[in-house]
DNA sequence: TCGAACCCTCACATTGATGTGAAGGTCAAG
DNA sequence: CTTGACCTTCACATCAATGTGAGGGTTCGA
């Protein structure tokens, strides 16, 4: 598929699409006229950094991170430095952080929902 | 405390604290000769408003959230608009979405890790 | 062969969270 | 009374992610 199908079934504007690529967190084969062209497989990584830039990691991250997200499992230790290791398994227990505040305040927003739609369906 | 001691036990710039009371995120009184005044409250909030901002929410959002973690059960719906109610569940889903993504993620990287770990140690 | 709907690159603009520093007031200790 | 360590506001800079649009090529159907 080329750039535009990819960005209907992502939701991602071309421009970001096209961003990506230059962070290296996707790579697109070109036609002999130069279009990108996507396969399946894109899609899934596509959805995967939208979420985890959402979720506040950078390009930069989301690109060390990727590579161990392999379906086979096998996994592949190209070139698994010690300093790369290190700053996986940093990021690792940030990601365990960023996890446990937003399941406390999701788990409290929840809350208060409840309650306040308590309050509206009985108001005393 | 003043707003170096809250930046210090926070560590958190000051420039980022005057800009969280900017942005409606907390307050701070005054002393007479216009410095800002905290109390510890402020301690738990920061780092609240850190770890959010850090999880990729918005100020904007964080400032609709903060209401509802008054610990105690006091909920006070002040001007509990429905519009309000409909971010906040909106907000609610979206952090819940941001979780499974990170959760994966998350899972995804420390089987990578484990894997690497077991590796080294006995290379077969 | 023309127009619509794609695609390309390049480049400048914007937004939100920050960094940095200037210009100046306050206050306690020497 | 001065110095140093605080604090104030204001303003401009930066960085990453994203928006926007110009200028131009490709492909396909009417």
């Amino acid at each position: 598929m080329r750039i535009g199908e990819l960005s209907e079934r992502t939701g991602t504007p071309r421009r970001l699409l096209r961003y990506y690529e230059e962070q290296g967190l996707i790579v697109a084969d070109r036609l002999p006229n130069g279009y990108r062209v996507y396969d399946e497989s894109n899609l899934d990584r596509v959805m995967q950094i939208r979420g985890l830039l959402d979720a506040g990691l950078p390009t930069r991250i989301i690109k060390q991170i990727l590579p161990c997200l392999n379906k086979p499992r096998i996994i592949h230790f190209p070139d698994a430095t010690p300093e790369m290791l290190a700053t996986l398994e940093d990021e690792r227990d940030r990601m365990t952080e960023r996890i446990r505040c937003l399941t406390r305040n999701r788990d409290a927003v929840a809350e208060y929902l409840d309650a306040v739609r308590e309050k509206l369906e009985s108001p005393v």
